[in-house]
DNA sequence: CATTCAATTTGATTCAGAACAACAAAAAGT
DNA sequence: ACTTTTTGTTGTTCTGAATCAAATTGAATG
């Protein structure tokens, strides 16, 4: 059953919320409030599901605080993290592709904040927002890069780099630095790796375990800490 | 070292050639006329290099007869198909991914006749024409789509069934009808197989060998034609 | 027609990593 | 405090597919 557990949002509405993100970085004052008042903010617990592949498009929405993950699920039930999605960046913008169903699921991994904005909001902001559709085509540009990405990896890698990569795509990402490294910003399981990756937690717990005895990693329940990201990039092989 | 053989076109650039493709769908024939004339036009042997990854994007194309494939070529020199992409689609459009350079290279799979026009045009096209960036919007939107199914199949299926997946993509796209069956239009080889689904041609030969044996394919130099696509759909796993 | 080269097949061997299995430890409920 | 659930570890087995190694076939070339 999809987890759909929300909560409302009292976040305070600021201007400065959206002046620095890319998508709305070359308005002013004037139309950044607009922009806002046509939208909603809500707050998700992590794990919350906030919109399923195949739903009807409604909203397209904007990452102010927490971490997103776009899941695909197979039919057998199978899970695969397709891509990570950082705060300040837009997701579930299917217009961008010429759709109107989500091509993919969308859950938290990190309590959440979230803009949306009805789709038909949609063609509105890309005729009027100077630099909205070039900001929109360069995420879009950027997300269908990092897929090739994993698709060469995941046609040419074994699993230690490729969940090599994984960690490193991560920590740059969200990585926050701490006393002895890197850690990744948001619980984070094997589980969760694994699918990233196309492998078993088994095989992920195991090289974890691997590198925590050679001090490159430094982990825990639901948390890693990268101590020595050089020794990873190695393990990757590079080309990350 | 890069293969570019080309050959100059003498194809007569006839309105009706745009007419009916999506991206000019929309158009009248003055309008037609119009790009045409801005459009430089060149057929291109089997196994010609079009543009490579990382180079400059100067040009923005339509193929209009023939057969691509959208290769990355990892440190290590092995290549990756990542895409196909059939007659009557855009390619090279790096202005649509927000982008300055060519994100993967593109090599011919057959002979094949181009269109192409200086990249500086992008913008007045999206601007001027009716329906060109909608229809750029759900090409790019397909292709992303697709690459998502990709990393899906490699992320959750084994050898067999991702070579079947890609045989009924290719018969899909470019399937010829002939007497025994559908025959992928176009000299494939074994190699080719195994680029598009991260093995190997000594497993893609094994595997064809097999299914040969079955009556489910009929195959021979750069040659499949597959006789029982529904066994083929079978193994796949179904969800292509 | 002989030669060369590219594409394919097939066998033998090896090994990475999945699958199976059991247990441990922490967290969350009750 | 006790149970249940979730997460993680680790051992063992097994197998899919890569790798290694030849041989064969067919097309292209001079």
């Amino acid at each position: 059953m999809p987890n759909r557990k929300r909560t409302n949002a009292y976040a305070r509405l600021d201007e400065s919320l959206l002046r620095d993100l890319p998508p709305f970085s070359l308005l002013d004052d004037v139309q950044i409030r607009e922009i806002l008042d046509l939208a909603r903010s809500r707050r998700y617990d992590a794990g919350a599901t906030i919109f399923e592949e195949g739903d009807e498009a409604e909203r397209f929405y904007l990452l102010l605080d927490g971490y997103m993950r776009v899941v695909r699920i197979t039919p057998e039930g199978e899970h695969v993290i397709a891509l990570h999605i950082p705060a300040g960046q837009l997701f579930g913008i299917a217009k961008a592709l010429g759709r109107d169903t989500y091509p993919a699921t969308s859950v938290t991994a990190a309590d959440s904040v979230a803009l949306s904005w009805p789709m038909r909001h949609w063609d509105d902001f890309v005729a009027k927002y100077e630099g909205f559709a070039a900001q929109t085509y360069k995420t879009v540009g950027n997300r269908v890069g990092e897929m090739n990405n994993r698709i060469v990896e995941m046609a040419t890698r074994q699993v230690e780099q490729r969940i090599a990569c994984a960690m490193l795509r991560l920590i740059n990402q969200t990585g926050r630095k701490v006393e002895n490294g890197i850690e990744i910003d948001f619980p984070i399981t094997r589980q969760d790796l694994s699918e990233m990756t196309g492998s078993t937690l088994h095989t992920v717990s195991r090289l974890l375990s691997g590198w925590e005895k050679q001090g490159i990693v430094e982990s825990g329940r639901k948390r890693i800490t990268v101590c020595q990201p050089h020794q990873l990039v190695i393990l990757s092989g590079a080309q990350v």
